[in-house]
DNA sequence: TTGCGTGTTGCATTCGAATGCAAAACAGCT
DNA sequence: AGCTGTTTTGCATTCGAATGCAACACGCAA
């Protein structure tokens, strides 16, 4: 196996110097159109590729992006990921994957990503205000995804669930709900706190009633026993579930578990309509987010921000929509 | 924001020369105690870390691997991932991530390796004799996740169904089924042929037939055509799925489309043993492959290529598990 | 005190592409 | 042909850390 071809091999075969090779391989740059064809006839009989290390240590960019996904079994964070890649993809800039399961992950990729010179930051997962302020001193544009600080200000792209959630709202008491038992998620997620109080604000605006509350993870494990607590409490005619992996953990508890009917006997509802909400063992009415509006959003608003590393912080707001499935029915009495 | 500390900044803070600095950088390298104190104290003082770029431009190993995994919805993918990040994270390596869709996203994946110089591959998605062939050349070593070509050597790590497949046969032949109706993968894809092929010569080998055959895409959208056309064609009393995400889908179209009961009237099989898989709208009886320890030596394999690139190709097989849900039940008369 | 061996240190160079600057080539015009 | 203005080109330097080599310091024994 030869080893690689460097700019000066090419320029040595194409009888140039190596300034015109780099030239020719920088979009824009001034060379004749006569250097240009002996540069790529030689560059492709060498099999050249320019060194994107070498380019990034001179040019001080990497045109790599950090992802942080948490690793937890939601169907939710791929979905993100596989989008986010393929934008970034599209748009000429590598990933370097990053899951985190614990706070000292966090603490090992923001390492890695100052020494890997990454140009930015999308954070779907946890990420502390110090651990965020030290990457924007660090001068290192960071995109939240899904989630941001009560208190500090951050550029985001969130999907804003209170609109939809009027709906579906409407839609459950006009098919007589009255009685809700909610299903929230952890209690440091904003996300959950905002779909929470969307849906209490039209509780309280239908004049329905809370009956029973539990939490969960986020993950479908932790449905089981959040729903037996939710069932033994109080008879809620309808279980609102903070995310789509728990709804699905409740309907299949009621179902196969506690031995009620879904819709039949109790109603269910999640949020983020991911793909296995719509199995048809589920087909689960939900919030959807536009997954793939949002990374859109959240590629274009970093992209933004390093190539202007001043540019202000931006909360980019999309709204959720209303998704009926055959999880709810009419209440039963 | 101040520019970022460079070894030049650190040495001249401590008092001593960059390589000094480089040197207490570098795990055993020649350094008295006194000098790393000095220069640790300095380091801190500048937030002052190693630039990864410029020590992967003069050591020629960038410590980062690339992983291309399918971007398909299949829930199988993700939890590869998820594994093998976490693997390479621990021992040290990055990883750069490429979704593939098709063809051509793989072409460009292999010219990103290329320009990026990872260490080496991971493929968990399509790629071509050609496209391996092209990585040999260029030294950059592969290791397949869970495929293999027929006709090509490779480095592999794989899951041997066949053990397993006759121990869920045995089982299924002992529920009193004879009439099995098999819904392939992909006819590209080597590892739906081996799967199916365990099942067939377990048909044999048991005297029952294979009483109907269709064909899905391993995607739970696939699996309700082609369940429909089992149904038709003939009636199997056990439909075996080549992996979980269209055995799902088979469970799911028999019981909200077709009208059937499973496991009363229909038992499914699938493969692969993913996290949905064990929902209790499912708790689908599959053959399950040990992905934790697959990751942990598709991890080695590759590792141990990258520092000695002429190890010989090596097929590392591992075997599958049975895992009996409560997807099939006595067979229907 | 001298001498030797081991362990540290710094100098200078290297990795491969990008780029400011000055020189050179070219085109267009009189 | 001569002049000017615009491209093109190459030279030399830069990015930041790693490392072979030679110089040096130190400890220990004679």
């Amino acid at each position: 196996m030869s080893p690689r071809a460097t700019s000066y091999d090419v320029a040595r075969r194409a009888g140039v110097s190596q300034s015109a090779v780099s030239r020719t391989f920088k979009p824009g740059a001034s060379v004749s159109a006569k250097t240009r064809d002996k540069v790529i006839k030689a560059a492709e009989e060498l099999g050249y590729r320019p060194n994107a290390i070498a380019r990034s240590l001179i040019s001080r960019r990497s045109n790599m992006i950090a992802v942080l996904v948490s690793g937890q079994l939601n169907f939710y964070y791929p979905e993100v990921l596989f989008q986010l890649t393929s934008r970034f993809s599209e748009e000429g800039q590598r990933v370097l994957l990053f899951t985190i399961d614990d706070e000292a992950d966090v603490a090992h990729a923001i390492d890695q990503i100052w020494q890997y010179q990454a140009d930015g930051v999308i954070s779907a997962s946890y990420l502390s205000v110090e651990q965020h302020q030290l990457l924007q001193t660090r001068g290192i544009p960071v995109v939240m995804f899904n989630r941001f600080f009560a208190d500090h200000p951050t550029t985001t792209v969130w999907c804003d669930p209170a609109p939809a959630v009027d709906a579906m709202m409407d839609r459950l008491h006009g098919l007589g709900h009255r009685r809700y038992g909610l299903l929230e998620g952890p209690d440091y997620s904003m996300v959950n706190r905002l779909r929470m109080q969307s849906v209490r604000a039209a509780i309280a605006r239908l004049g329905a009633v809370e009956v029973a509350t539990a939490r969960g993870d986020y993950r479908y494990e932790s449905a089981a026993h959040a729903t037996r607590q939710l069932m033994s409490d109080a008879s809620p005619t309808a279980v609102i579930a903070a995310n789509d992996m728990m709804a699905m953990g409740v309907m299949d508890e009621l179902r196969q578990g506690v031995g009620l009917s879904v819709p039949g006997d109790v109603s269910v509802t999640g949020f983020d309509g991911i793909g296995a909400a719509r199995f048809s063992a589920y087909e689960l009415t939900t919030i959807r987010q536009p997954i793939a509006r949002m990374a859109d959003a959240a590629v274009s608003l970093l992209l933004a921000r390093v190539e202007e590393p001043d540019t202000s912080d931006e909360r980019r707001v999309l709204e959720g929509t209303f998704l009926e499935g055959a999880s709810i029915g009419p209440a039963s009495s």
